[in-house]
DNA sequence: TTGTTATTAGCACTTGGTACTAACATCAGT
DNA sequence: ACTGATGTTAGTACCAAGTGCTAATAACAA
């Protein structure tokens, strides 16, 4: 045995994770055993062929189309809102946010979920940012959970305008803060 | 003939596009031709069998998977640079960053591909976002070339500031403008 | 030595096809 | 009515990537 059957299906199981689109034939190549072997290992992992991995994965997408999108609209998770008032988001930033070579995140992110805050909170279908003032107050690093919290301070409903205040904080220390601007369709 | 072979073909394809999980088997049922001529339909209309249409869509889902993480990288593709002085960057708008409702492009990419410019045009390693003042002119759509123009118009070494000013068009008209502070280490 | 577990081999069968050949059916034009 | 083009159906051999099953062999431990 090149591995013991435990270590084999270890990593047959992650290499199956990784990549479901490997067949039987070529796993048996990897591992150097025989392709019944791998076929015993996927029955007792309980893992199924390489065709139903590939409908699940595409099957996934299905029903994530429909899903996704509308999570997606949003970055940072809201946790609290009162329309035309105030909301509340928590954004937990990750190594693919920031620079590599500072561990920095990058502007955009903190932008964006205040950006898409500022959007939530207000009660109109259409509601566009029209000017942001943005002061990056402290750098923020992976690993940090951001909130922040919109507050809506003025409202022209004439000129179809609604001003939106937005602080981030990061352990209570605030790390963003903006104004910003937002046109709306419903006064 | 239950209907010409134009009509069937046309039934054929959107059937298929609408629901790429179905067999020949099911689609001769469902037109009452014979499997062959579903066969023979496909053929002519190049549509791949269904193992094939399943592997599309979950690759497509695995590629997706690296593609829509990174609104991180390089936001829009830098086409000319002159450090310290000025940047020129392209950013193609997709469906993805668009919102669904009224097929707007969402504030943040803007802000992102002007963000990402302005630290790109810092000859530093380390160039943060102090401060933003920016202005969304005009709604920016799918299918739309934005082009982003960077350039340095201040800059401070004992406080280590620059001030660069972005200003990003479509077909020679400003969408969007924006001032942006930035910090870096050396002067 | 015997028993247990692990591995390999081989065969028949399955799905959802491809590739190819051949037989018909239908209708249009002359 | 005959010919030809087009459309449809049938059938065969073959493929990939399996399942399900039986049987042989290897490795090791009690």
């Amino acid at each position: 045995m090149r591995r013991t059957k435990k270590e084999r299906q270890q990593l047959l199981s992650e290499t199956i994770v990784e990549n479901p689109f490997v067949t039987d034939e070529q796993l048996a190549t990897q591992f150097q055993v025989s392709v019944q072997t791998i076929r015993l290992d996927r029955m007792e992992l309980a893992i199924p062929e390489l065709r139903e991995r590939i409908k699940d994965v595409a099957s996934k997408t299905y029903e994530n189309e429909v899903k996704s999108l509308p999570i997606d609209e949003v970055i940072g998770e809201i946790i609290d809102i009162e329309l035309d008032q105030r909301a509340l988001s928590i954004f937990d930033v990750k190594e693919e946010h920031v620079f590599q070579r500072n561990g920095i995140a990058r502007g955009h992110h903190l932008f964006a979920q205040a950006n898409s805050l500022a959007v939530a909170v207000i009660n109109d279908e259409l509601a566009l940012t029209v000017h942001a003032n943005i002061t990056f107050v402290q750098p923020v690093h992976a690993g940090d959970r951001v909130i922040t919290k919109a507050t809506v301070v003025e409202r022209d409903e004439v000129k179809q305008r609604t001003k939106i205040e937005v602080v981030s904080t990061v352990n209570g220390e605030t790390v963003f803060a903006g104004e910003f601007d937002m046109y709306r369709t419903k006064g």
